[in-house]
RNA sequence: CGCGGAGUGGAGCAGCUCGGUAGCUCGUCGGGCUCAUAACCCGAAGGUCGUUGGUUCAAAUCCAGCCUCCGCAA
């Protein structure tokens, strides 16, 4: 088939990799506009728009796809379908409408559930133990087209929404292989989604990162790992902004934020402990709770979170 | 030129204001002790102090440029 993939971030990477890997043929990519970002404000081009740069693969970066000039491109591909993996745009009709085959999505949820910008984080923060990724067409609605096909794998109990992603990822190239061959094969079964089911999981912002130690271990550990790495939880540390990227349920009790024990970041919580096993203080890099410790000498008693 | 922090043995940091023998916590190696240990004791190796140039009798430290890393912000 004579496909158009509309994606943006890494998480899109492997599906695109995946139709170049086979049969199909990716005749343009689709792509949010270059941005500046970074220190300098650079401009930086999307993952996606790279890779397809390196096949050399047509990339466009229309700002609005309701604009005839962004029809026009697509029009140009001709394409049988579209696969849409985390644009960063709404469709409108006049683009669903085109291919005739119609659009697909990956999605990185068990749909209905978490709709969305930010599944994988959210699900992780909710204390979800499976998630996964469902194929559907894409209907006007946000994540509320008829589903096609989804598979699933656990959580675990310590997993970062940095790994979950990049599981979810190569699942969502996986599955979304098997919906293109299926669509081939005539097999789909499209199912609509259980409406009255439905959760939404919006994009993440700042505001979240704040760490509440008064708040059960169990809560705060699912938000270090659901945040991780962006934005990060965070908390203070001797006056210093500290951000947290791993951590684990621990034993003890104490005043919140008190910190248990020498030589290991065991912090006390509303209900049991954590311990916060990889760190960033402000100015410095990422490290391992033990190698922050050697530099910075903080000991047992002392309070995070207090500014 | 958006704002700010940082580059010092293998790791994380101090020292820089007030130039003058390079220090701390840990790791590594050798030895000892212990039923045992992320334990403890003794000893050792390991650093052109990011880089280039300047000032000086003397620069990790003061001055200028460059490189790299990081936070904020997007």
């Amino acid at each position: 088939m004579r496909i158009v993939f509309m994606g943006t971030p890494d998480f899109a990477v492997p599906c695109l990799q995946a139709l170049l890997d086979s049969p199909h043929t990716v005749t343009g990519v689709f792509t949010q506009p270059d941005k500046p970002q970074g220190r300098g404000y650079k401009l930086v081009a999307p993952p996606v728009k790279k890779l397809a740069m390196e096949h050399g693969i047509p990339v466009y970066q229309p700002t609005s796809l309701r604009k005839e000039e962004a029809l026009e491109m697509l029009r140009e591909c001709a394409p049988d379908l579209i696969v849409v993996v985390a644009y960063g745009k709404i469709l409108p009709l006049s683009v669903l409408n085109l291919p005739a085959k119609g659009c697909i999505n990956v999605h990185a949820s068990l749909l209905p559930r978490y709709r969305g910008a930010g599944p994988i984080q959210w699900s992780i923060l909710k204390g979800e133990t499976v998630t996964g990724v469902t194929t559907m067409y894409m209907a006007e609605g946000l994540d509320t087209g008829d589903m096609l096909l989804s598979a699933s794998i656990p959580i675990g109990e310590e997993e970062t929404a940095d790994e979950l992603h990049d599981r979810l990822s190569q699942l969502g190239a996986s599955v979304l292989l098997e919906t293109l061959d299926a669509l081939e094969a005539g097999t789909l079964t499209p199912i609509p989604q259980d409406n009255s089911q439905s959760t939404y999981a919006p994009m993440l912002t700042r505001e979240l990162s704040q760490l509440d130690f008064s708040k059960d271990a169990r809560t705060i550990h699912n938000q270090i790992r659901g945040l991780s790495s962006w934005p990060a939880a965070q908390t203070t540390c001797q006056g210093r902004r500290l951000k947290v990227y791993r951590s684990r349920l621990a034993e003890g009790r104490g005043e919140p934020g008190t910190l248990l024990k020498d030589g290991r970041l065991v912090v006390a919580c509303g209900e049991g402990a954590v311990e916060l096993l990889e760190v960033q203080i402000e100015g410095g890099r990422r490290m391992a709770a033990a190698d922050f410790l050697r530099g910075h000498p903080v000991k047992a008693g002392e309070k995070l979170g207090t500014v």
